[in-house]
DNA sequence: ACCCAGGCGGGCG
DNA sequence: CGCCCGCATGGG
């Protein structure tokens, strides 16, 4: 893909508690469109927005984390240092932040395991389109059907140096046949992108910036193949809500397992707990359990 | 062959 | 409300 190496810049940050490879472990919907790798003591995230293609490097460990950057498309030097800043929570005072989630052992633990792990903050539509494509699949596939809808949909970024496709516009999935999405992989939930696109190209998401929490999630279920669980994960990835906490199988299993005497309980017990354990932060707390319990496998039936 | 994956919509009692 | 079912597709 690459003819020439884009050249790297000093972003001057050296990020207090940030770590790249956790957050990027962590299934945020960023991770469903970006590549991560790791060598010689460096470790780089490469992922396309619908403007270009952003670039960043780690260089020590979690508790100081000297970023380098690169751009291409449409960013400017200044843009793409403010997207990084802003989708990384570069200015986040995590230390509050650990200090408000940090109620019991087991996410202390968690906390120490994936220690840097950061709560993105996404454009709203990319949110929406990778949750929408998230229901009833896995990760691995999730990230195969973003790849390709990128590929057929999304605007080709050409420089000479440098190939890519971008993340694709709600305007142009809105004209995209279902055979075609089908063929990407998205199954029945071509008709929900299809939809989406539709009512996200007319402004849908224009306004969820200024609801409170509860108006924003009905207002997000209005959109065909959004409900509770996704509009919760495009609330607390797209808006940073962290109110939200998304509730699917890994977090309903460690959560019980964890958390409520191993019973068998409701999504509504679940998120009532949650919401007066950690309050506005459950959300941060939630990416935590969700990841820690996925790879540890906790609850799993195997 | 079977089971599962960051659920949701629709139908039923 | 709560419960149950079908749903595309690919990997273990």
């Amino acid at each position: 893909m690459h003819k020439k190496a884009i050249p790297r810049l000093r972003t001057g940050i050296s990020a207090n508690a940030f770590s790249i490879k956790s957050t990027f472990m962590s299934g945020q919907p960023l991770t469903f469109h970006a590549e991560y790798s790791k060598g010689n003591g460096k470790e780089t995230l490469e992922y396309a927005t619908s403007k270009g293609v952003i670039f960043l490097e780690g260089t020590g460990d979690e508790r100081a984390m000297s970023l380098r950057y690169g751009y291409s498309g449409a960013y400017t030097r200044a843009k793409a240092l403010k997207e990084i800043r802003l989708r990384f929570g570069i200015d986040e005072d995590m230390h509050s932040i650990y200090k408000g989630i940090e109620t019991d052992a087991f996410i202390s633990e968690a906390i120490s395991s994936l220690y840097g792990l950061r709560v993105t903050q996404n454009d709203p539509w990319e949110t929406t389109l990778c949750f929408i494509i998230s229901q009833f699949n896995n990760i691995k596939r999730i990230r195969g059907i973003v790849q390709n809808l990128r590929k057929r949909y999304g605007e080709v970024l050409n420089t000479g140096d440098y190939a890519a496709s971008l993340f694709p516009l709600p305007k142009s999935l809105a004209k995209a046949g279902l055979e075609e999405l089908s063929a990407c992989g998205a199954g029945f939930r071509s008709r929900y992108i299809r939809n989406a696109a539709i009512k996200c190209s007319e402004g849908w998401l224009d306004d969820v910036q200024g609801m409170d929490y509860e108006s924003a999630k009905s207002h997000l279920m209005g959109l065909d193949g959004v409900g509770e669980k996704v509009a919760d994960c495009i609330l607390l990835f797209g808006y940073k809500r962290y109110e939200a906490f998304p509730i699917d199988v890994w977090v309903k299993r460690v959560m019980e397992k964890r958390y409520l005497n191993s019973r068998r309980s409701s999504m509504r017990e679940i998120r009532a707990f949650a919401r007066s354990r950690w309050k506005g932060l459950a959300g941060y707390a939630h990416e935590y359990i969700y990841t820690y319990g996925r790879l540890r496998g906790i609850g799993a039936s195997k």
